[in-house]
RNA sequence: GGGCCCUUAGCUCAGUUGGUUAGAGCGCUUCCCUUACAAGGAAGAGGCCGCUGGUUCGAGUCCAGCAGGGCCCA
């Protein structure tokens, strides 16, 4: 026989199987089977239901983490499921180019390995430096993603800078130009001096540092009569006081009204500034005057725009002093301010200096103070686009789960803050803008006249034109007898990210992806990105296709460290999915991330150190994670953490981290292996699978039923994105249901010569792998391909079962398997067989020695009488009688009273035990009796609870006394 | 400063529209290497559901305030 099973990871008989599951065995060789048979891939069908999501591109600045992990196992779950579900899924993947976070990384290595800066490599020269960067993590990235198990369909993948994105990067920009949606202004930006870029809010962090806050003396220029001698202004920065424009103070504060239009000596320069009235001016707050940096200040900034004060820019774009700064021009800022105050301190116009903490910005990406900074930008005008993607939220056109993180959204949008785009960068989209100083409109109608792939524009305010192409690059001297200058900047990575569900499609041209799968069915993204990225890619998506990007947004939580942080490299707490599925194997790495994802819960993950020497595991606290180096506390040897240096890492190992929380995936996934090499021992000669009502046995019509209710919980837990609820589910069905009861009663019937569970198990065994596999990929395929060796027809269609479980049909629930009361029953079964083993625990009977039971119960004699073959093998009992009344009890016998049944468990006694836990038992009914008492006693509940209510309440209380009845009798008897 | 979320067993978390004895996994105790699984099985212990007040016949669940923690935005 030769065919495709010949080449499964293990083709030995499956009761050689190791009974221990090993993922490694498994994991690769099945992704290769799936990859190299092109179950990932999708085309176009319009005879099915198209279905897609376009991954979140990770950054290429570093490998992935655990919070990747989490977003791209809930992404492939829904993909795997709706796969099976019939639709055309298709999971677009790829990566993004992150600006400013890859050039810095890059140009840091560049500085520690080399002691070069950009500069000396020149553009080319960095960039080129850069592509390299992105290739090896491009690459480890993708394999970190088939390592997880993404299906992924890795023909479509994409990249921010591949040329499809780069024209819908163009075709965008050059839209937005023509409609004047995009400008070019000079505004306060947060400013990066060390990689001299502008960086966005989001890109600074803000810390509380220890700082001083100095009270300045500022003299006033000419002293009046009854007048001051100087006002006092206080700050945390003080070489800004080198730009100062002007003092304020409150237009309503008696103190400073006569001298609102009079002038202060601006120390040091001795320039002389205006007192201005403005409500930024706090009178409460210090003296009540404050000076007004306009260029160095967001707040400065709007007083000098309202007030009409010159904007003094006092730093070059290294953080250096600039020759407005006199006499301190070329020193760093902080030695500036040194000198500053040295002089001040000197000239004695210094009144105090307060010790402070002092919140201060920095840069997400170099780790450096920011300094707000006047600088040339381009923007995109906010107010329209903003306006409309708001409406779609609000029309509930897109629909963002959970509710409440609309209103993030919406919050956002409806500042409608006009968006930086320009970066001073040399890695991403270079801005499409050539300048051109000395041309006339005659020249550029002349030169563009047949072209309308390129529009310009008078720039008023800097006297030039911009030019803007659509497609290519100009040549700088396309006009002729003039010279065209490209902007030298790059754009923000965000406006490449904003268009990525349809620039990967292949927008701006047509082609039948697009058509197909756009606008996208989810998106799925994790909460801090919900602006930044989600906003705009709906405001694009609306410019350029006049259509939302995707219908659904699903928000994750994040993971948590045990401290309540968030992971991250840079906290050194982050765990790598790659260790993870090393210890534990990618199943059980994505069970445990979906059983975790619960709505409003971030997920709390206590982390550990593991010893690279002997694997020993050890908390990691808030004490030791943020030392550069440990001892292992049980062999003593060093190990490096992630603070410690390159160098130091090459030569102490490093600590690995991992977390135990992944146990429970791992011995699922093990209890699922073991379960099916139980169930492929005995899968021989499998009947078909009758219809339930004809099946004699209750347990075989037991579990069809679980498996039915299983079914419908997980599909619409998937439905409502309710991961944790969804892998519960299935956990509860597969672990309580079928291993502990149904497994454990097929097991002596099959012995006993029975083939009606071999037929039930080999069902629900197919069905309970095509559930699991969205969630636990690799090990259902597995099993899959060696039950479709062993056991291909099962089930009720009577047809081999071929191909793999990737495409096998999603289960649709048996809605005539059923049966409630059925369950009911069994549950009471249930409660007998743990009352019998809980009496022979009590009882310290050995558990191989078989004793007689008699169980005694009007309305459930027939009951356990039909499953008494159950009772006896699960709990053990040679002789069992069942009777619907039994005047005289039994002597001898150990009792209970459970379900509305009497237990009796024979021939052990101990009166004084037996007494003890009687009494303990009627204590305990005794007061759920008289709880349920007080209820029914209170007039108001019983005339206005619900009437259902009411009666449940009575029942319940009927039942509790029969059975103290029960149990005061078996006392008397004692 | 504005907004959102969280606080339930030793730990990590569930708990649908208010209504039986508040659940799970891990950890813990006792017993069991029973021919699928010791990464397992059986049994068990362990909770003023953060605090205070309110609504209600009835509150872990709804409302207000307070305390602690986290996140986003300014």
């Amino acid at each position: 026989m030769s065919n495709e099973n010949d080449h499964t990871p293990d083709a030995q008989a499956p009761d050689a199987l190791p009974p221990v599951y090993d993922p490694h065995q498994v994991e690769q060789e099945v992704y290769r089977l799936w990859e190299s048979e092109g179950h990932f891939h999708a085309e176009p069908d319009s005879q099915r239901q198209p279905y897609c999501i376009v991954i979140p591109p990770p950054n290429v600045t570093g490998a992935l983490h655990l919070g990747h992990a989490l977003n791209n196992t809930l992404q492939d779950t829904l993909i795997r499921w709706r796969r099976m579900q019939g639709m055309d899924a298709m999971w677009l993947p790829g990566t993004d180019h992150a600006g400013i976070a890859t050039q810095s990384v890059v140009e840091r290595r560049l500085k520690e390995e080399e002691g070069k800066d950009r500069h000396d490599l020149g553009r080319e020269g960095l960039v080129d430096r850069i592509w390299a960067w992105k290739e090896q993590y491009n690459s480890r990235i993708i394999s970190q993603l088939k390592m997880l198990g993404a299906s992924c369909d890795w023909q479509r993948t994409r990249f921010t800078l591949d040329e499809v994105c780069a024209r819908a990067v163009r075709h965008t920009f050059f839209s937005m130009f023509q409609d004047d949606l995009i400008y070019r202004g000079l505004r306060l930006v947060n400013w990066d001096t060390h990689l001299q870029t502008a960086v966005a809010d989001d890109e600074v962090y803000h810390e509380t540092v220890n700082g001083h806050f100095w009270h300045l003396r500022y003299p006033l220029a000419d002293p009046g009569p009854g007048d001051p001698k100087w006002l006092i202004v206080a700050t945390t920065r003080p070489e800004t006081m080198l730009g100062d424009t002007a003092v304020a103070v409150n237009p309503a504060d008696e103190r400073y009204k006569q001298l609102v239009g009079r002038k202060v000596i601006l120390p040091l320069l001795n320039r002389p500034i205006p007192i201005v009235a403005d409500e930024w001016a706090d009178p409460k707050l210090g003296s009540g005057c404050v000076k007004i940096t306009p260029a160095h200040d967001p707040n400065d900034y709007e007083v000098g725009k309202r007030q009409n004060l010159p904007m003094i820019n006092i730093l070059n774009a290294d953080g250096t002093v600039n020759a407005n700064g006199g006499p301190y021009e070329g020193l760093d800022r902080y030695e500036a301010r040194r000198r500053v105050v040295k002089d001040l301190q000197s000239a004695d116009l210094i009144e105090r200096i307060e010790q402070r903490q002092v919140e201060i910005g920095h840069s997400d990406r170099s780790n450096t103070p920011i300094e707000p900074w006047l600088s040339e930008q381009w923007y995109v005008r906010m107010g329209d686009l903003a306006e409309r993607a708001m409406e779609t939220v609000r029309r509930e056109e897109i629909r963002i789960h959970p509710p409440r993180y609309a209103k993030t959204y919406l919050d956002w949008l409806s500042e409608k803050r006009d968006w930086p785009i320009s970066r001073q960068l040399w890695w991403g989209h270079r801005i499409p803008i050539w300048y051109c100083d000395t041309c006339k409109l005659e020249d550029l109608e002349r030169t563009f006249e047949e072209d309308d792939t390129v529009a310009w524009r008078w720039d008023q305010e800097h006297k030039h034109w911009l030019i803007c192409a659509q497609e290519g690059d100009l040549p700088d001297d396309i006009v002729t007898g003039h010279r065209l200058r490209q902007d030298p900047d790059v754009l923000d990575t965000w406006f490449s990210s904003a268009l990525w569900p349809f620039s990967t499609l292949g927008w701006p041209d047509d082609p039948p992806a697009l058509r197909y799968w756009f606008p996208t069915s989810v998106l799925v993204t994790s909460r801090d990105i919900i602006t930044l990225w989600v906003a705009r890619m709906v405001m694009t998506a609306q410019y350029n296709l006049g259509q939302i990007p995707f219908h659904k947004v699903y928000i994750h939580a994040k993971i948590l460290d045990g401290q309540g942080q968030t992971m991250s490299k840079s906290k050194g707490n982050g765990v790598d999915p790659l260790d993870i599925i090393e210890l534990f194997g990618a199943d059980a790495l994505r069970m445990t991330l979906a059983e975790m994802t619960t709505e409003t819960q971030d997920m709390r993950m206590p982390v550990k150190f593991r010893c690279p020497h002997c694997s020993h595991e050890f908390p990691q606290t808030a004490e030791n994670m943020r030392q550069v180096v440990l001892p292992c506390p049980s062999c003593g040897k060093e190990m490096a953490t992630r603070f410690a240096s390159e160098a130091r890492q090459e030569q102490t190992a490093l600590a690995r981290l991992t977390s135990e929380k992944f146990e429970y995936g791992r011995n699922f996934c093990n209890k699922l292996w073991n379960a099916s090499r139980f169930a492929m021992m005995n899968l021989v000669d499998v009947p078909p699978l009758p219809a339930a009502a004809d099946l004699a046995h209750s347990a075989d019509r037991w579990i069809l039923s679980r498996l039915a209710g299983c079914v419908d919980a997980v599909t619409a837990a998937l439905e409502l994105f309710a991961f944790h609820d969804a892998a519960a589910s299935l956990y509860r069905f597969f672990w309580n249901d079928l291993c502990d009861w149904y497994l454990e009663i097929a097991k002596f019937r099959i012995r006993d010569g029975q083939a009606a569970p071999k037929a039930v198990l080999a069902h629900v065994l197919d069905q309970t792998l095509r559930l699991l596999h969205p969630i636990i990929p690799f090990i259902t395929e597995a099993i899959w391909t060696r039950l479709n060796q062993q056991t291909p027809v099962r089930g009720r269609d009577g047809q081999p079962v071929t191909g793999r479980l990737i495409k096998a049909a999603w289960p649709t629930a048996e809605t005539a398997d059923r049966d409630a009361k059925l369950e009911a029953g069994f549950d009471r079964l249930q409660a007998v067989i743990r009352a019998l083993r809980d009496l022979r625990s009590q009882y310290n009977v050995p558990p191989r020695k078989a004793l007689d039971a008699l169980l005694v119960s009007a309305d459930a004699a027939a009951l356990l009488q039909g499953s008494s073959d159950v009772i006896r093998e699960l709990a053990n009992i040679a002789d069992l009688r069942v009777l619907p009344d039994e005047p005289a009890a039994p002597p001898n016998a150990a009792s209970a009273v459970v379900a509305g049944v009497r237990i009796y468990l024979l021939d052990v006694i101990d009166p004084d035990a037996e007494r003890q836990r009687l009494l303990k038992q009627q204590a305990e009914l005794t007061q759920r009796a008289q709880q349920s008492r007080g209820k029914l006693a209170n007039e108001g509940f019983v005339s206005r609870a619900k009437p259902e209510a009411v009666q449940r309440e009575r029942d319940r209380l009927a039942q509790i006394e029969s059975e103290l009845a029960a149990v005061a009798e078996q006392l008397a008897r004692l």
